[in-house]
DNA sequence: TCCACATATAACCATATGTTTATATATTAT
DNA sequence: ATAATATATAAACATATGGTTATATGTGGA
C-alpha cells in the first residue's frame, strides 16, 4: 500500500510524468531532454534520479552523454502503470508538444550531428519563435 | 497532463487510497470508515471530501449519516484509474485487513443495529485484541 | 596537465501537504 | 428549546517537495 502510494506520488509531478513519458517514445540524453522539455539540467537530472530509482528507467553511460530509457525488465506493476500512462495521456497537448520537439530536436541533430547543451537550448528557443 | 497530476498526488496518500478500495466494495458512512480503518473523523471527513470533489465519490445523507459511495458517474478517465488499482491492490495486506474489518463491522452491525462513532471505534478496538 | 563540457549532487528557500486539536454546523431526540 | 451526536471546517504545526543556484564529479580533447 504505501509502496504503491510513493508511486503515485512520484507520478504526480508534471515534469516527471513529461520525461517518462517522451522517453517512451525514444531513449535520450540529459541535454537532449533539457532541450525538449525546456526544464533546468539539475532538474532534469533529479528527476531522471527518482524515476530511474523508482525502477522504470534504465540508464547507459557514453563517454560523457548519460542516455535514459524505459526500463525493459520493469516488473508488472509498473508496466500496467505505464500503459495507463500511454493510454490516458495520449490526448494530452503538453505532451503531444513535447514530441513535436523530440521530433523537431532528431531532425536537427540529424542535420548537425550535434549533442551539447548550448547548441540544444540554443535550438529550441528559436524552434519556438518560428512556430 | 497537470490535471492527471492533480490526481496522482490524490492518490499518492495511504488513507485516501484505502479509503476509496472500501468504498468500492460497500457504501458507508464516515462513523463507519473510521472505525473500519482506524483513522481519526475530521481526516476522514477531509479525505473523502477530496475524493468527492475530485470525482471519484458521490455522497447521500441520511439524517445525521452521510454515505459515500464509488460514483456512478464516472468519467472514462477516471474508471481506468479505478480499475488499475483495484488490479494492483488486490493482493496488498493492508487492504485485505480492511476488508476483513469491513465484514466484522457489517456482522456488528446487523446484530446490534448501532451506526455511532463510540459503538464502532469500541467495538474495532475489542476486535483487534481479539485476532 | 589543463580546460571545456555533461551530468550529478548539495544547499537553500518558498510552498504544499498531512496530522492533530479545537470548533462550527446540522440533525435528531428529549 | 436544549442536549447529544455525526460531520465539516479551521487553525496550527511539522514535514515533504519542487525549483533555483552553486558546486562537485567525471570524461574527452587541447
Amino acid at each position: 500500500m504505501k509502496e504503491f502510494a510513493k508511486i503515485m506520488q512520484l507520478l504526480s509531478d508534471p515534469a516527471r510524468l513529461r520525461i517518462l513519458m517522451v522517453l517512451t517514445k525514444k531513449e535520450l540524453c540529459v541535454c537532449q531532454l533539457m532541450g525538449i522539455l525546456g526544464i533546468p539540467q539539475p532538474l532534469v537530472s533529479r528527476n531522471l534520479m527518482l524515476l530511474s530509482g523508482a525502477g522504470f528507467l534504465q540508464e547507459r553511460k557514453q563517454g560523457k552523454l548519460v542516455f535514459y530509457s524505459l526500463n525493459r525488465g520493469m516488473d508488472p506493476l509498473r508496466k500496467k502503470i505505464v500503459s495507463l500512462l500511454k493510454d490516458v495521456l495520449k490526448s494530452d497537448t503538453i505532451l503531444a508538444e513535447d514530441l513535436r520537439s523530440l521530433q523537431d530536436c532528431e531532425r536537427f541533430q540529424k542535420k548537425t550531428g550535434r549533442c551539447d547543451m548550448k547548441t540544444l537550448l540554443d535550438f529550441m528557443k528559436t524552434r519556438k519563435k518560428v512556430r
